[in-house]
DNA sequence: CAGAATTATTGACAGCGTGTCAATAGCCTG
DNA sequence: CAGGCTATTGACACGCTGTCAATAATTCTG
């Protein structure tokens, strides 16, 4: 495929016409041009094809990138991409979900200082931590109508993930009552937060500085709150 | 096509074989089986389909919608979506727009008391809105698939009218210096309200006074920051 | 009211993208 | 080196999209 010199073409059942296909298509991972195709581990082969779809899905939007694209990404055969992901939406899905959980958090080593003192660690480990990965864990949350249920519940999932983080850092995990709000108010929170990394990371129109202030008075006042709640 | 009784089938160009396509699609605003075709205004047609769309999109995601699916329920050939919106990508884009775009506000109508008592006025106004439409303009901000750059476009543009208004409303309109700034802020403050108003309409975790307790918070703590950026 | 003119509406076509599956060809073992 | 295991291929059937000439439902005109 990937290889010029191809010569028999095996006229499989039906003509079809020669069309002539010219992939210009660069493959980023894949064989040499004319080198012999290599047999690799189905974890190898797997982890190549998943790192193209990775890289391509992040250049565009999901229906923009074709299996045929991720293929010719990987120098294999599109089939083979259905081989391992069984189809495209489960390959995508993999993506998501692998890139939609915030890195992990050292919340053990918080201060054991004044609520305003927590708050300042938290937030400044959340912007490290972002700074960090880059704007790749931000452009999840911002798309159109989407609105796949499959999708939405990986977010979901991650969401949550940072909601019982945020409230063990804040002291707000071991009350029984009224857990079901505070975690809704944290989820809010959450979102603001998202939003407010995305002026700094992704449009640069707010410092760090800003946002750090931003999002430490916010939540503040969300912890206040959550505590009045409960 | 929907009606049962076709006889001639007229062979068009080229027999191009059988290939008995069996619609079981059931038209929801299209004529009545059976009955003869009717020949609509073009704002009529073009209206009709278009609430077709609409429908289907806010039930299944934008790529389980087929156009198919909605010349269907308007019982109408599939040209004719074309003819009328180019493409679908078009079509959904229309329907976004007319979606995001958050109904009229009475900014004027807002008092001239203290901040607190127009930031009170400003979160009731934002809510009763809400939920007078019900939760459809909710939907948009949450999918995690689109990314659509045209999609995001869109997003934004509605997103910069809550913003001007809600400047206007907190008095933060007029100064020169720092607009960028505070611009950004808003911003992230409207996604923060957008997400509030979701816990408490879609998935019913707070109620209408917690989150309007947490919206009139952070938006003071927003306020004051971006007051003290200018 | 009949016939012409207009144009909303249709239906078929060509092309692409997807998922499936038997056939093929690397690599390893005996 | 023969033989088996299985990673990998390539073609097929099918669905969806956009285009365009043909068609038929109106309206206009004498």
């Amino acid at each position: 495929m990937t290889a010029p010199g191809e010569p028999p073409l095996k006229a499989g059942r039906t003509a079809h016409g020669g069309s002539g296909v010219d992939h210009s298509g660069i493959d980023h991972s894949g064989r040499e041009a004319g080198q012999r195709r290599q047999r690799l581990t189905p974890d190898q082969r797997r982890g190549q094809i998943f790192d193209c779809a990775q890289r391509l899905f992040a250049q565009r939007p999901y229906e923009d990138v074709s299996a045929t694209d991720i293929a010719a990404a990987a120098g294999v055969a599109r089939g083979l991409v259905n081989h391992y992901f069984g189809n495209k939406r489960e390959l995508y899905l993999e993506v998501v979900r692998l890139n939609s959980t915030v890195p992990e958090v050292a919340v053990a080593a918080l201060p054991e200082g004044t609520l305003q003192e927590r708050i300042d660690a938290s937030v400044t480990w959340f912007l490290d931590t972002l700074a960090a990965t880059g704007g790749t864990w931000l452009g999840l949350g911002s798309g159109g109508m989407g609105r796949d249920p499959d999708v939405e519940r990986i977010l979901i999932e991650a969401e949550n993930l940072s909601v019982e983080r945020l409230m063990e850092a804040m002291g707000l995990a071991g009350r029984a009552t009224g857990q079901e709000e505070v975690r809704a108010m944290m989820r809010v929170y959450v979102q603001l937060a998202r939003s407010g990394a995305r002026e700094w990371l992704l449009r640069k129109t707010l410092s760090r500085a800003q946002v750090h202030s931003l999002l430490a008075g916010t939540l503040l006042v969300v912890v206040r709150d959550a505590a009045a709640a409960i």
